[in-house]
Order: C-alpha cells, then sequence, then structure tokens
DNA sequence: AGCACGCCGACT
DNA sequence: GTCGGCGTGCTC
C-alpha cells in the first residue's frame, strides 16, 4: 500500500505519513483530507513513499482527495525554502497557501430560470409581470427574478411547473475571462521599446532572470511591463503571470487599466477580498486558468501552476514586508520563487531600494532605465527651504517662502498641494497647567488630537477617547493644548492665510473607502480644490493637470529615530510626493521644507541625484555591515508583564549560540514596546553576508525552553527599527 | 493549532 | 468530597 507524507498547515514539527486507500489516486501534491488526532485535517502531500515504508507501522488512510491538480513542486519547495528563511514552520507557510477552503472543492451552484417559449395556459397579472422580468433579465434565480418583477418567489415555482420556466444549475463562482495577447499595447517611445524588448526576449526564453525597471515617474513602466506580461500569454496557452502591488495601490483604476489592456479583468487577491471572491480567485489560480493575478504581497504565496512571470511593481514600498505572523519580504521572496519556478521577475520603481540597486550594480539583476517622461511632461524643480534661515511664526509650520508660492500659484488659477505625513490635527497633547503628556494607558504612545472628531486618537493601538474637558493628571480646565501640527491644523492655518481658496484634507481620516477617495480625486481633477492637504495616501497614483506646486511641511519627520532606512524612505516618499507637480504641459515646483537642508537625502532631492544619494547610503550601510552588505535578524520575546520579558530575555541573551562575526544587541523594548496587552523586548542579530543567519536564529531558539506565556518570534530582514 | 490529560485552589 | 484553572504533551 503506498503512503503519503502529509504537511498539513500546523505547526507540527513534522509532516505526518498516511496510508493511501486502494483507488484513491493520491499523487505528490495532491491536496487531501485525513484523520488527525480527533478532526479531518486538510493538508498536501509533500511526498510519496514507497510501499515498504509502511513496515510494522498501523497508519492511518487518506480520506478523501480534493478535485484540484496537485501543487506544483516548485510551490511545494518554495514553501520549505520559505519556512527555512523565515525560521518558521511549513505548515505555517503552508497555511498561507490554503487562505480559501472553498476553492478546493467545485463552486456551489444556484438555480436560475429561463424562459422555454411556452405560454403558460392560465395567465395572471403576476405571471404576466414575472415573464417580463425573466425576458428583460435573462436567466436568473428565482429571488432576482420575483424581486423584479415585484411579486411573490411562489410565482416562479408555479410557471417553472407549468413549463413556462425552465429551472438549470450554474456555478456561482465563475472563471475569469481569458485575457488577449494580441490586442494593441501603447506606442512605446525607443526608450520604452528597448526595455520592452529586453523583457520580452527574456520570458520567451522561460529561465529565471531579475530584472529591475527603473523608470522615473510617469516614464511609463506599466506600459512596458505590459508588453512582457503579453509575450508570456502569446509563448505559453498556460502562463500564468502574477503582479504585485502594495496594498494602498491596489485601487480600481490600476484593474481598469489592466482590463483596457488584456480585454479581461485580471483575478484579484488582496484582503479585502470577500469569501466568495477569495475562493474564487484560488480556485481559478490552482486549476491554472486565471492568467493574470494582481494582488498584495499575499498573493506571492497562492499555487500557480505554471508561474511564468512575476512583476513587482513599486518595488522599494515598505508594505512588502510581512511584520507578523511569517515575517516575509514578498519582493525577496519572489525573486526565490521566480528562481525555483524558472519565472522572470521584474522590479519597478522610479525609486528602487538600495538592496536592489547593488544587486542590479553587481550584474545579479539586469537593469531597465527609463530616463524620459514621454510628451512634455518634466520631473518638478525641488527647492529646500531652510526652515533654520525663515522660519514659520510661532505655532504655525508653513515658511513665508512657501506661503508665497501658494498665493502666486492661487493667483495664476493652479492647485497646491501641502504633504505632511500626520493624521489629526497635532500629534501630541499636553496639559498648560502640569505638563503632562497624554498618553495610551500602559505605553509610551501619544495621543493624537483629531478635532475633526473631538477625540484624541493612539495612531498605534487604535485607542481613542473623547477629548476630556480637564487634565486627567491634574485636573485643571481647558487646560489641554494641541502640540505639533497635523493635517488638520496645517488646513486651519491655510485658511486663515487665504480664505478664499477651496481647501481640503485628503488622509485615511477623510478618505474611507473608495467612494470618499474618489470624490476628493475627482474634485481635484475638476480643479474644485486649490489647496489640498494631505498625508501618505497623496503619495500614489494620482495625478492631477493642474497641480504646479507641490510643498513638503515637515521633510525631516520621516529621519527621526534610528531606523537604518529612514533616509531611503525619505527621499522616496519626497521624491515620489515632489512628482506629483506638473505632470500635464505646466511645469511644476516643489518646495521642501526641513531644518536639515545639509541631509544627503535632501541634498539629493534638490539636485534630483538618486544615484549620488544611494551612493552615499551605501557607502555608510558598507561600513557598517548593514544590509544588503550584511544580514540582520531580530527576535521579539513577549509576555503579560514586562518583569517577567525582562527576566526571560536576559536568560535567553545568554543561551545565544557563539559564531564568528555574529553580534547580538538587546534586549531592548521593541517598536511597539506593548501590543495587545503583552510587553514585548527585542534582541537584534547582525552577521556578515556570508553566514546562514536563519540557521543561527533556528539552533538558537532550539535550545530555548521558554515558560508557558512568553511568546517569541523571529523576524528575518527586519524593516521597522527605532 | 486544537485537544486531552493531569495536578492544585474555591465551591455544592 | 468535586469543578475548573491552565501547564504539558501528542497528533501519522
Amino acid at each position: 500500500m503506498p503512503i503519503a507524507r502529509i504537511l498539513f498547515p500546523l505547526p507540527l514539527p513534522e509532516p505526518f505519513d498516511y496510508a493511501v486507500p486502494e483507488g484513491l489516486d493520491v499523487q505528490e501534491g495532491a491536496y487531501v483530507a485525513a484523520p488527525l488526532g480527533k478532526y479531518e485535517r486538510l493538508g498536501v502531500v509533500q511526498e510519496m513513499l514507497p510501499d515498504s515504508a509502511g513496515d510494522g507501522r498501523k497508519l492511518k488512510f487518506v480520506s478523501e482527495l480534493y478535485p484540484t491538480p496537485p501543487m506544483s513542486r516548485p510551490m511545494r519547495e518554495f514553501i520549505q525554502w520559505a519556512a527555512r528563511y523565515t525560521v518558521s514552520h511549513p505548515g505555517h507557510v503552508l497555511g498561507m497557501a490554503l487562505r480559501s477552503r472553498g476553492g478546493l472543492v467545485p463552486s456551489p451552484t444556484e438555480t436560475v430560470y429561463s424562459l422555454t417559449g411556452a405560454t403558460p395556459a392560465r395567465v395572471t397579472e403576476a405571471r404576466t409581470k414575472l415573464i417580463d422580468a425573466a425576458r428583460e433579465l435573462g436567466p436568473q434565480s428565482a429571488s432576482v427574478l420575483s424581486e423584479a418583477a415585484g411579486v411573490s418567489s411562489g410565482v416562479v415555482k408555479g410557471l417553472a411547473d407549468a413549463g413556462v420556466l425552465r429551472a438549470e444549475s450554474i456555478a456561482t463562482d465563475l472563471p475569469f475571462e481569458s485575457p488577449l495577447a494580441d490586442l494593441p499595447g501603447a506606442t512605446l517611445t525607443d526608450e520604452q521599446a528597448e526595455a520592452a524588448q529586453a523583457l520580452k526576449s527574456a520570458v520567451a526564453t522561460r529561465a529565471f532572470e531579475t530584472f529591475l525597471l527603473d523608470g522615473v515617474t510617469g516614464s511609463g513602466k506599466t506600459e512596458v511591463y505590459f508588453e512582457a506580461i503579453a509575450e508570456a500569454l502569446k509563448t505559453d496557452a498556460d502562463a500564468q503571470i502574477l503582479v504585485l502591488l502594495p496594498e494602498i495601490a491596489l485601487t480600481q483604476a490600476i484593474l481598469s487599466r489592466f482590463e483596457s489592456r488584456f480585454g479581461a479583468k485580471p483575478a484579484p487577491w488582496h484582503s479585502g477580498l470577500s469569501d466568495k471572491e477569495r475562493r474564487r480567485t484560488w480556485r481559478e489560480v490552482a486549476h491554472g486558468r486565471a492568467r493574470i493575478v494582481i494582488g498584495a504581497r499575499s498573493a506571492l504565496f497562492l499555487p500557480y501552476r505554471q508561474l511564468k512571470l512575476i512583476i513587482i511593481d513599486e518595488e522599494h514600498d515598505g508594505s512588502y514586508k510581512q511584520e507578523d505572523g511569517v515575517t516575509y519580504h514578498a519582493r525577496d521572496m519572489a525573486v526565490m520563487r521566480a528562481k525555483l519556478e524558472e519565472a522572470v521577475v521584474v522590479l519597478a520603481s522610479a525609486t528602487p531600494a538600495l538592496e536592489t540597486m547593488v544587486n542590479a550594480e553587481s550584474g545579479r539583476y539586469q537593469r531597465l532605465k527609463l530616463s524620459a517622461r514621454p510628451g512634455a511632461s518634466r520631473l518638478p524643480d525641488v527647492d529646500l527651504v531652510d526652515l533654520r534661515r525663515a522660519p514659520p511664526e510661532r505655532n504655525h509650520w508653513l515658511s513665508p517662502h512657501l506661503i508665497h508660492a501658494m498665493q502666486e500659484t492661487f493667483a495664476a488659477g493652479e492647485q497646491t498641494l501641502l504633504f505632511l505625513n500626520r493624521r489629526g490635527y497635532a500629534p501630541l497633547v499636553i496639559c498648560k497647567s502640569c505638563g503632562e503628556r497624554l498618553k495610551t494607558p500602559g505605553t509610551e504612545n501619544w495621543l493624537t488630537e483629531h478635532r475633526y472628531t473631538g477625540r484624541l486618537v493612539c495612531h498605534v493601538t487604535g485607542y481613542s477617547i473623547p477629548k476630556p474637558k480637564t487634565c486627567p493628571h491634574c485636573g485643571a480646565a481647558d487646560s489641554l493644548m494641541g502640540v505639533g501640527p497635523g493635517v488638520e491644523r496645517v488646513a486651519e492655518e491655510v485658511r486663515t492665510l487665504m480664505p478664499e481658496a477651496r481647501i481640503e484634507i485628503f488622509s485615511s481620516d477623510t478618505a474611507q473607502g473608495g467612494e470618499a477617495t474618489r470624490g476628493i480625486v475627482d474634485r481635484m481633477e475638476q480643479g474644485e480644490i486649490d489647496v489640498l492637504i494631505g498625508t501618505q495616501i497623496v503619495a500614489k497614483g494620482h495625478n492631477f493637470p493642474n497641480l504646479t506646486l507641490v510643498g513638503v511641511v515637515d521633510a525631516d519627520s520621516g529621519m527621526k529615530g534610528g531606523d537604518l532606512r529612514a533616509g531611503e524612505r525619505t527621499y522616496q516618499l519626497l521624491s515620489q510626493v515632489a512628482g506629483r507637480a506638473g505632470r500635464a504641459e505646466r511645469p511644476g515646483r516643489a518646495l521642501v521644507q526641513t531644518y536639515a537642508p545639509d541631509n544627503p537625502a535632501m541634498l539629493a532631492l534638490a539636485d534630483n541625484n538618486r544615484d549620488g544619494f544611494l551612493q552615499i547610503e551605501r557607502d555608510v550601510r558598507a561600513e557598517l555591515g548593514l544590509p544588503p552588505f550584511g544580514r540582520l535578524a531580530a527576535m521579539i520575546l513577549s509576555a503579560p508583564s514586562a518583569q517577567m520579558v525582562d527576566e526571560i530575555a536576559l536568560q535567553i541573551v545568554q543561551q545565544a549560540p557563539n559564531g564568528e562575526g555574529i553580534e547580538v544587541f538587546g534586549p531592548a523594548p521593541a517598536p511597539i514596546a506593548v501590543l495587545r496587552g503583552r510587553h514585548r523586548r527585542r534582541f537584534l542579530v547582525k552577521s556578515p553576508k556570508n553566514i546562514d543567519l536563519s540557521a543561527y536564529m533556528a539552533a538558537w531558539i532550539a535550545r530555548l525552553k521558554l515558560p508557558n506565556p512568553v511568546r517569541m518570534s523571529v523576524d528575518i530582514d527586519p524593516y521597522s527599527f527605532l
């Protein structure tokens, strides 16, 4: 009797062996159910063992084989590799690939009714209405038809019995339409055509290769990778293509662009899908029928059958890093997945991550450069406003220089965008009387004042209270004062400076959901807004033809704290924001307010010298042995009390294995020191590039025996510092 | 991950 | 005397 070694999506130490009953065609990669303890559990056959492996063991039997094609070998290898790399259980990684149980079985069906052409023997008013509805709507469920006709559903039943309507069972989850490879693409410039050609030949070769598509904002990266997608569709009838986007960029607009280029909607995958949408995409992907998938980072773990091309748009974006559970970086994982699949990967960005640039320079990635913006549009001029020389008035945030530029812009009938990456009115509330800083209880997180809602909100934990009338510490009345700027406060300032101007705030507070966002974007496009004040949400995607001035209110805000990538992120974000200005034929300019105009990131912005900036960053990282010239990992401990976690942390650091060139820093409070009532501490581990840091972390963990209430997790290549 | 087994404090 | 807290170990 053959033996199936089954991996379950559970943190078990190893796969378990089961006997395969006669007549069940179980192959490697099969999705099966098998009895585990008390329940039937879903799992994937990792390996088939020869019959002899069952000798003398009494094994349970595989109980069910799901009608889904087996998981491909590259996918199974990817799961094993990812588990090892991220220091997590293979079962946990498998769990990410099995995010929809409903996708394993065929689509549910519903009964729909359509006209047979027969006429009823007895005609009533209700029947006539229903027949009219059926004629108009085509095949529909009984409830849809009866509702449209305004009659009871019994009428449908009656007409079906009378032979006027025919009942038919159809799937509720429809397959995705096939994309068309031959629709005409955009007309490409020479530079774009050259890049597209490089991608197309790589796709046609069907071998692993990684590209950096390095193109300034507006240079047409999307059109270029569309050509690669078309080529993949054309050269392989089974090829699947994955396009990863940062979650925030997964808008209707980008889906529509795909639809018009390929004549069909791509299969979506992101956290906002309903169960039905989720199982539909999962099923179609697993059967190899969804050809183009467009999704957020977790779409990388779907069980594609023939993944031939992966596009990672905005590859520098920090949201590709998964921070809890299995911590992974979708960009880095995608490169390994492509290697196992023998697929092509395209990393696209206007501001590539330093890691990516270093890989491109070393020749590991092939760099394709798009330097021009097609048409008349050109990059805006960026000027630094030195706030040390010409500061704003006290308790104001806009410098005379920026105010002047805004007034000029307004007078010219053009639009201004002010960027400040702080929601609410003021990021800190203090008591004028006793000096108390209001925090989330039990933490050091400041509460942000939101005047719009009249509440004080913690942006870390979500804790929120109505703004108190008296100080909770000393009881003084009307003594609480907001300190520092948020978008609401800057809007207030603009209102007093430019009372005639139409001003709006664009943040996740004012644009909840697609509709509100659409409203703001529409009003901006229609010229119904003169000054838009926005958070990070404005950095992506939207192009406003009449926007000619971008003002960065506080360019230094992202530089605080000891974050390794602070400079890089600041440069990326601000150059993206500045790029919003002057997309049409009108020239744009950006004014960047800073107290540190000599900072390399600021100088690079002003000189439009991205590569020079990356060179400096690169030298610093190389000097310090930090990524990508060294490796980092973090171990995070949490326990219900600070005392307990501190105690355990000290024991754990003593058990860290010795390793050549490995340094262990900490324990220190984790980036979020208190989370859901648990106190967190963190170790940071640094190693040379050639060390297998995952193996080191795994060896360390193997030595530990943690008391029950203490939890531990590992973050390989951590991104958040502080 | 569940779940059962098992050993110590407050109840009928 | 039992009910139930959650610490420990097991699932092919």
